[in-house]
This record gives C-alpha cells, sequence and structure tokens, in this order.
RNA sequence: GGGCCGUUAGCUCAGCUGGCAGAGCAGCGGGCUUUUAACCCGACGGUCGCAGGUUCGAGCCCUGCACGGCCCA
C-alpha cells in the first residue's frame, strides 16, 4: 500500500465506511462563529505560557459553559493527541474515544493524516505542561486523499515545492510567513502612496504598441479585432497620459511581463508599483521613495520582527547615500577624472587595449566587458557598460554603515541620455538625464526621473530607438504617435519613479530568489505521464462514472 | 545561451570499484493505552527522469534528451 494511487484507494476506502456510519467527507461547513473566536483565543493561548499554566490539568477539568473550537488540518497524533495546523500555530487536542459520540467515535477512527477537522472542547493542560483541547465533538470537515509529506525531514524539493505550492505553503511554516509579509508590504505601499495624494489607477495589461521600457515582450492576438496586442512592459505611457489629463499624481500597482530569461532575480511576470507626480522632481522622489520603503520595513518588523534578522543591509533614517554613475565608475576604476572615464570609455572599441589597461581587476569583470565590446557603441552605452560591469556589483562593498558589517542602500544619479529615451535631458550637461536608481544589495530596486515632457525631443529619442531596432535591438520601443500628441496637448513637469515590488520583498524578507516571494513561479511544464490519468480509473469502485468520463481525452 | 550539480518508494534520503533495489517516515495488519520526530512486531510498496549505447551483467560507465537547482552571460 503505498504507490500514490494505493495511498488515494485506501483513504477513499476509509471515506466510504465513515459515510456507512453516517459521517460526510465534504460536509457544508459547520464552523460556526463562536467556533472561529475561540479558536483565536485557544491558538493565542497555546502560545502564552502564562494562560497554559493556569488551565486545569485534565483529571480536573470542570464541564460548565460553552466548547471552544479547534479547526485545520490533521497533521500528527500521537496517542491520543491530534496535532491541528492552524495559520496562527500547531495546536493539539486530547481526544478519547469514551468521551465522544458514536458519529465521534467513528469520525476519529476514520481520520488520516492531512484531513482537516474541527474538535470541539475544553481547554486544558497536559502532564508535560503544554495546551492541549480536551475533546468532546470531533467533527470531520475534509478528507484528504493525500497524505502529507513527512513530518520530520518535511517538503524539501524544491521543484516541487514551486509546482505543488499548496502543500509547501501548509508544509514549510516559513513559506506563509513571507507571502503573509508580502502582502503585508503590498497594502502599506498603496497606504503610504494614498497619504501622499496618489490616485491608484489601472491601465490596460494589452497594448498595441511596445513602450515605456526597454524590453522584449510577449505578444497575442485579439480575434474579433484580428489585432497583434503585447502584453505591457511597463504602464509608463498610459499613465503619464493621465497627468496629461490633470490626474496630477497616479500610481498603479501591478503586473509587468517581459520576455526574457528566468534567474533568481527575473521572473517574465513581475510586479511593479509605478508612480507619476506633477510638479515633483527626481529628487522629490528619491526622498519619498526612502519614506515609501522605511515605512513598508517598519510596518514588516512591527508584525514580525524576526525579518530584521540576518541581513546584510541597514535603512538608515538619515538621507541615503547618492552618488552619480561617473563617480562611482571612478571610484572602482581608480580613476580620478572624467575625462580618464570616457578615455576608457572608448577603449571598450578595443577589446585587447582594454583587456591590458584593467589587467589589475577582477578576471570577471574584464570577461564582462570583452564580451559587451562588439555591440556597445558610443559614450553613454560604454559608460552604462561599465558601471553595469565593474561598478554595480560593488555598490554592497562601496557603501556600508558605521561598523561595517551592513550595506546601505545607494542612490546613483546621473544616466547618459542613450540608456534613457523618457527622461528630461539635465539642464547643465545634456549627455545626461535627470535621473537616479535605487541599489539595495547590489540589486536594482527602484529606477525614477523627470519626465521628457518636450513633444520634439520625445519624438527625436523615439526616432533613435526605431533606429536601435533596424539595428536588431529587439528591446527596443516603437514610435508612439498618440503618446506625442498627448505631450503636445501639455504634459507638466513630472517626475515618476517604478519600484520592483518583488525584489523589495525579497530583500526585506531575506529571500534569495525571486520564485520565494512568487506564489507560482513560471515553471516549464511537465510533460504527460506525470498525472494522475493513469491511476484515477482503476482507483474506487464507488466512483461509478470516472471510467466513461475518464475514456473522453 | 554557457558551466557545474541534481533526478532512486507518497515524503526525506543511502546505494562502495559495474554483480539479487535499500533505510527512516507516511500508509496497511497487530500490539501498547499513550504524546512532543511516541514506541514494538509483521507484511506491503520501485518505469532507479526518458531514450539509446558499452558489457556476460548498468541505479552506477558512455551519448543524447527532458525537467529542476546554483553560478555566469
Amino acid at each position: 500500500m503505498s504507490t500514490e494511487s494505493e495511498l488515494i484507494a485506501a483513504r477513499q476506502a476509509r471515506q466510504a465506511t465513515l459515510l456507512a456510519a453516517g459521517v460526510e467527507a465534504f460536509p457544508v461547513s459547520p464552523v460556526t462563529e463562536a467556533d472561529q473566536s475561540t479558536r483565536d483565543a485557544l491558538v493565542a493561548a497555546a502560545q502564552d505560557a502564562a494562560a497554559v499554566a493556569a488551565l486545569p490539568e485534565e483529571s480536573d477539568l470542570v464541564e460548565s459553559g460553552p466548547l471552544q473550537a479547534l479547526f485545520g488540518r490533521l497533521l500528527g497524533k500521537r496517542g491520543p493527541f491530534y496535532i491541528v495546523r492552524t495559520p496562527g500555530a500547531d495546536v493539539q487536542a486530547l481526544a478519547r474515544p469514551e468521551r465522544l459520540s458514536e458519529a465521534g467515535q467513528a469520525t476519529l477512527s476514520g481520520l488520516d493524516l492531512g484531513d482537516h477537522v474541527l474538535f470541539r472542547g475544553v481547554p486544558m493542560r497536559t502532564k508535560t505542561g503544554a495546551l492541549a483541547l480536551a475533546v468532546r465533538e470531533a467533527c470531520l470537515l475534509s478528507k484528504a486523499h493525500l497524505p502529507p509529506p513527512a513530518k520530520w525531514h518535511g517538503f524539501k524539493d524544491v521543484e516541487k515545492r514551486y509546482r505543488e505550492r499548496y502543500v509547501d505553503l501548509y508544509a514549510n511554516k516559513d513559506v506563509a510567513r513571507v507571502f503573509r509579509a508580502r502582502s503585508l508590504i503590498v497594502s502599506s505601499v498603496r497606504a503610504f502612496l494614498e497619504d501622499e495624494a496618489f490616485l491608484e489607477v489601472e491601465t490596460p495589461l494589452l497594448h498595441a504598441s511596445r513602450g515605456g521600457a526597454t524590453a522584449r515582450p510577449f505578444s497575442t492576438h485579439h480575434q474579433a479585432l484580428d489585432l497583434d496586442l503585447f502584453l505591457r512592459i511597463a504602464p509608463e505611457l498610459f499613465l503619464k497620459r493621465l497627468v496629461v489629463g490633470g490626474l496630477e499624481r497616479v500610481f498603479e500597482l501591478g503586473r509587468n511581463f517581459r520576455n526574457e530569461g528566468i534567474s533568481t532575480r527575473h521572473n517574465p511576470e513581475f510586479t511593479m508599483v509605478e508612480l507619476y507626480a506633477a510638479y515633483l522632481t527626481v529628487d522629490d522622489l528619491a526622498a519619498l521613495v526612502q519614506g515609501l520603503i522605511s515605512t513598508a520595513n517598519a510596518r514588516l518588523l512591527a508584525a514580525d520582527a524576526n525579518f530584521a534578522e540576518g541581513r546584510s543591509f541597514v535603512l538608515p533614517e538619515a538621507p541615503w547615500p547618492r552618488v552619480t554613475v561617473r563617480e562611482v565608475v571612478q571610484r572602482v576604476t581608480r580613476m580620478h577624472s572624467e575625462a580618464a572615464v570616457s578615455q576608457s570609455a572608448e577603449l571598450l572599441d578595443d577589446a585587447e587595449a582594454l583587456g591590458a589597461h584593467f589587467a589589475a581587476a577582477p578576471k570577471a569583470l574584464c570577461q564582462a566587458l570583452a564580451c559587451n565590446t562588439a555591440t556597445v557603441r558610443g559614450y553613454g552605452q560604454q559608460l552604462m557598460a561599465l558601471f553595469e560591469a565593474l561598478a554595480e556589483p560593488q555598490l554592497p562593498q562601496l557603501f556600508r554603515d558605521e561598523t561595517g558589517e551592513h550595506s546601505l542602500p545607494v542612490f546613483v544619479f546621473e544616466y547618459p541620455v542613450e540608456v534613457s529615451p523618457l527622461s528630461r535631458k539635465s539642464s547643465s550637461d545634456p549627455r545626461f538625464v535627470d535621473r537616479f536608481e535605487l541599489f539595495l544589495e547590489g540589486r536594482e530596486l527602484a529606477n525614477a526621473f523627470n519626465e521628457l515632457n518636450d513633444p520634439d525631443d520625445q519624438a527625436e529619442r523615439f526616432r533613435q530607438q526605431l533606429g536601435a531596432r533596424a539595428r536588431g535591438d529587439a528591446e527596443a520601443m516603437d514610435f508612439d504617435e498618440d503618446y506625442i500628441r498627448a505631450l503636445r496637448v501639455g504634459l507638466p513637469p513630472t517626475a515618476g519613479l517604478g519600484l520592483g515590488i518583488d525584489r523589495l520583498v525579497m530583500s526585506l524578507c531575506n529571500q534569495p530568489s525571486i520564485r520565494d516571494v512568487l506564489l507560482f513561479p513560471l515553471l516549464r511544464p511537465q510533460r504527460d505521464g506525470e498525472g494522475e490519468s493513469a491511476s484515477e480509473g482503476s482507483t474506487a469502485a464507488s466512483d461509478a462514472h470516472a471510467a466513461s468520463s475518464g475514456s473522453g481525452s
């Protein structure tokens, strides 16, 4: 009795036995409001040493007053003790058959690990000083046909955990904890922005043209309109249209889709909050996002201080450090003038000279640069190649707190205009734009800039994107005529920011992989032969239409 | 896309130099009448990821493929 179909059959058989005794396997929920509130109290009491100490032992129990409830998934059985997992904690019940009705006894003897159960009874203290509910009523809520994972070793196989998140979530307690934290962080972001007078809006996910970010989109098709569409890579262009229309502060918190590789930091669909504020500048947004992240962090730690443990970073109250792209590249390459950086960027065209120049640099960095030299052209592209290859990985080492034990968040300002097709050029140096990216633990967390609101300049940037596409850049944007028209109607001076929610949750919850903060990360579908198609028809005779309905496909 | 690693019972994992496929837990039968990973006895449970190859003989060696993990791009 141990293959999966045999495990199912054994439990279906027990289900049939229960039914013969008048116990339904899948009843309408009998859980009352009183059960809900007494369970909450019971779960709280179980974790309160003083409350447990005040409880009577089994022999001293007084049978009076309403019964308290314990319900959830049955995860363990030790003698007469039944361990029930609730969202708050595991609580045990002490069930003696002789104290139960006939139906209760039948229920008890027909329980399998994994079943959902409801016990009603009286709280007591066991010989070992733990809380247990002395059971007077036992009720099966829902039969589990498959058992829970091994109680000691748990459910570890990473692929199975992602594919069977419904098991992972109850079997591995920290998993649910992270997703509760994620929900808290998201609601904190919303509340913070609403307090700052931002209006939450929803713009299309289906876009007719590529824009708002440089990334490869997913393609889809609308049948009735016979229209090719893209899943959005960013809501940016729609949100700025709203600012044109007079919604001065808007934000959208939602999913974006980028048709690129999968890694510990990338999932093809990810969650981002984008916000736009008329009459603010990129400097204002640096302060705003610092407040937003600090507030989310404070709310998270207020709910569960354990999330602060093991962090490699701190979030200071003072303004977070700011540098420019050039400053940090100079620091890393040990060069001391802007001219030297400019010169070294030109060297990128010559891999050999570059290799000699950076002979002292770590090997991996030179390799990264050598790969890029063929396609990287122009001052801005080259500067960014240097930044991404040399400086970005060093940010956590370059910016430390006083003790040197933790890294700091860093705002990196002054991006080259070539890599910022939607940003306003800096008034002081037109090679750069008024933009920052926020890095935490070396991860790019947020990106913000003063929005380009000059329609002629924007049209020129779109044309440059078309040129890049013609040269084979699959990530380049389309020319968005209507967006240019919107800018001609008039976008007030506006600053905008995008913040990666998944990465924020990763950092605040100390999760090394984005898959651990996504409930259902994208995985390749498994091939057939994995499902229950083979076993289903041969299991229970009671399942009369399994054979006929299973033959259709 | 590249490199490394993994895939053996429902779960967690052993499996030596190529020689009958193993354990614990779960499940099943019985005992114990109770626990903190409860315990004792017994029986059951396998497409060793898939497909080829080498060999008298492959879980193990070779090739390809699939899926996943980590690192790099």
